[in-house]
RNA sequence: CGGGGUGUAGCGCAGCCUGGUAGCGCACCUGCAUGGGGUGCAGGUGGUCGCAGGUUCAAAUCCUGCCUCCCCGACCA
């Protein structure tokens, strides 16, 4: 490629509504165009990189038995109605009607209509185990699009489905799919972690996360300090507090608490810390009544560990003041178990305290020295809060640190959710109908190559590794407008790396140095060759590898610079 | 969805308060000079000032409505 014949528009400056490095570098190196919110087209350089994450992650998939297919992006209501996520998945899922007045949807993932395929096509356990994958555009109507590529409405998803006919055999496919994955992103050359997670709205029971680790990830990932043992917070399990709930020491008391409306201003206001003050949340439960849910008042209720509370709606539904007053006597901020008639689950941190301070169900009154088993019946106990940096981690391997990761892929075993929803049977060796157990796995394509720039980028642009770089190497004359031997050299270096089969691209552009330069470092192509009079005078080349802090002189020869492309350089004298 | 901001040339911004010829930097085009780190000088192209309505002799500017985009939040009592 000749860059002059080929489109690349770079600005100088930061585009102003561009938070991240990544969405500011795509911007800037012209990778991508914003259309719309979270709409964005992929212009020539962009969509050089991204078909190189793509075409790794087809060939480990194809490794690892999947194999390829393509399911249309629009897709009937029907199925959906099938499984019940047309109204499940909510306005998530953009929805649209056709001239016959038939609903569709703009597929946010493709269950529903692999499992259609599926019962169609598979009759029979000898058909069984099958991985199928696609690499397809999906859109999800994010309330709130950000960070460019990142967390766009349009993007780019590898998917996967796998069907078995038992859990040992869905097991298998997923550790082929885990060991996929892990190449991949060995492969592209990021710095990433497999994290435990929860399933989410996608269902099913096991699930692991893989994260590119980046300050400015989205998600929270508790990780052993010492250990192995990481997941995402939201499905951090946190342990119970050891050894027996201290002694009661003094009477229970209420007290006055006027304006105090937070746990912060409770625990001032009495001198009481907040680790021994209990939070309490009225949320809905599944019957449609209120309950309440009890914390430490340092602590933070996790919304995905309380909807899987069989007891709680899901998702989440916090009751508001005045149906708080109705049936618990008080507004929020003078809220406690005691005396509540409704259940009331609490977690295992606030179940662990003695004496502690709450709410007394009386605006502006509060509860001290409260013990369970004597002030109010022996709790329910569960897991309600989320891990804190600093927390055993479950496994006991030492304490977790948080740190923040890009989620780029994620790998769940679904069970039969869907394939009985969608009445997926094949006959088994039996000659029984059969509920096939059913696996699923996607990589954020669009999302890999941002996390990338993420990890690879300095203060000059971007630093493609070499997997994805859009182009391997540069060669770059200096004042080719003047220097005819400069330019016929160049072309010549170019067109020979070319027949050595190398992904070499040639700056014709007749840039002046200076900007030619910061634009290459700009786009982040991993290799420079310079080619120029004064290096051609002593029979050198100058050679740049776009991470080195300096340039060397290699010989001018093409061997050289082979070898140098391979990290092999000359020692400098 | 709630709050805050924003919208003027492809990008970054000023002008608006106090109504009166639409500006600056970058980019782009032309010429000359320059030629190893975003070069200099000169000239130039490009804008129904988000949309609609209103006030006024006159609106980018004041008023009303709508829209866009961005940020923060979206149950933590």
């Amino acid at each position: 490629m000749r860059l002059s014949q080929f489109p690349i528009t770079t600005t100088k400056e930061t585009p102003a509504d561009a938070e991240i490095v990544s969405h500011q570098l795509m911007l800037r190196a012209g990778l991508i165009r914003r259309l719309s919110s979270g709409l964005f087209s992929w212009m020539p350089l962009g969509l050089r990189v991204l078909q190189r994450v793509e075409a790794i992650v087809r060939e480990e998939m194809t490794r690892a038995g999947a194999v390829e297919l393509l399911m249309p992006s629009i897709q009937p209501a029907e199925l959906w109605e099938e499984s019940g996520r047309w109204t499940k998945m909510g306005p998530q899922m953009l929805k649209m009607r056709d001239r016959h007045d038939r609903d569709f949807c703009y597929g946010p993932t493709h269950e529903e209509v692999i499992c259609h395929h599926v019962r169609q096509d598979v009759k029979s356990y000898k058909q069984l185990p099958v991985n199928y994958f696609q690499i397809q555009t999906k859109f999800r109507d994010e309330i709130r699009p950000r960070f460019g590529v990142m967390r766009s409405r349009e993007f780019l998803m590898k998917d996967a489905y796998s069907f078995h006919m038992d859990a040992a055999s869905l097991e298998e496919t997923y550790q082929a799919m885990r060991a996929a994955y892990t190449r991949i992103f060995e492969r592209i050359g990021v710095d990433f972690r497999i994290v435990q997670a929860d399933s989410g709205d996608i269902g099913g029971s096991r699930s692991e996360e893989f994260h590119v680790l980046a300050a400015s990830g989205e998600d929270a990932l508790a990780v052993a300090r010492d250990g192995q043992y990481a997941a995402n917070v939201e499905a951090a399990a946190t342990l119970p507090a050891p050894g027996p709930r201290p002694t009661p020491t003094a009477a229970m008391q209420q007290v006055e608490t006027p304006h105090c409306k937070t746990i912060e201003q409770v625990s001032n206001h009495l001198g009481i810390a907040a680790q021994q003050c209990l939070k309490t949340l009225l949320v809905m439960g599944c019957n449609d009544k209120p309950l309440a849910l009890v914390v430490r008042g340092d602590h933070a209720i996790n919304d995905v560990k309380a909807a899987n509370h069989p007891l709680v709606r899901d998702p989440v539904t916090l009751v508001d003041e005045s149906a708080a007053r109705a049936c618990a006597g008080a507004g929020f901020g003078s809220l406690g178990p005691v005396g509540l008639d409704m259940p009331v689950i609490v977690d295992h941190a606030a179940a662990a305290l003695s004496d502690f301070a709450c709410g007394a169900n009386a605006d502006g009154m509060h509860l001290i020295n409260v013990n369970w088993g004597r002030d109010l019946p022996e709790p329910q106990v569960a897991d309600l809060r989320t891990i804190l940096d600093g927390d055993p981690s479950p496994t006991g391997e030492g304490p977790v640190q948080i740190v923040r990761g890009i989620e780029v892929g994620h790998i769940f075993q679904l069970g039969r959710k869907y394939t009985e929803a969608m009445n997926v049977t094949v006959l088994d060796a039996d000659g029984r109908e059969a509920h096939p157990e059913m696996g699923c796995y996607g990589i954020g394509v669009t999302r890999v190559v941002a996390a990338c720039i993420e990890q690879c980028a300095d203060d000059k642009g971007i630093v493609w590794p070499e997997s994805i770089a859009p182009f391997s190497v540069v060669v770059a004359p200096i004042n080719a407008k003047k220097s005819e031997r400069a330019a016929q050299a160049a072309r010549e270096l170019y067109e020979a790396l070319l027949s050595e089969g190398i992904n070499a691209v040639l700056d014709d552009r007749n840039l002046r140095p200076g900007v030619m330069f910061a634009d290459l470092e700009l786009i982040g192509i991993p290799h420079r060759i310079v080619v120029g009079d004064r290096t051609l005078d002593r029979g050198a080349l100058e050679y740049k590898a776009r991470d080195a802090a300096e340039a060397v002189d290699i010989p001018n020869t093409l061997d050289a610079v082979l070898a140098a492309l391979r990290g092999d350089l000359p020692d400098q004298a």
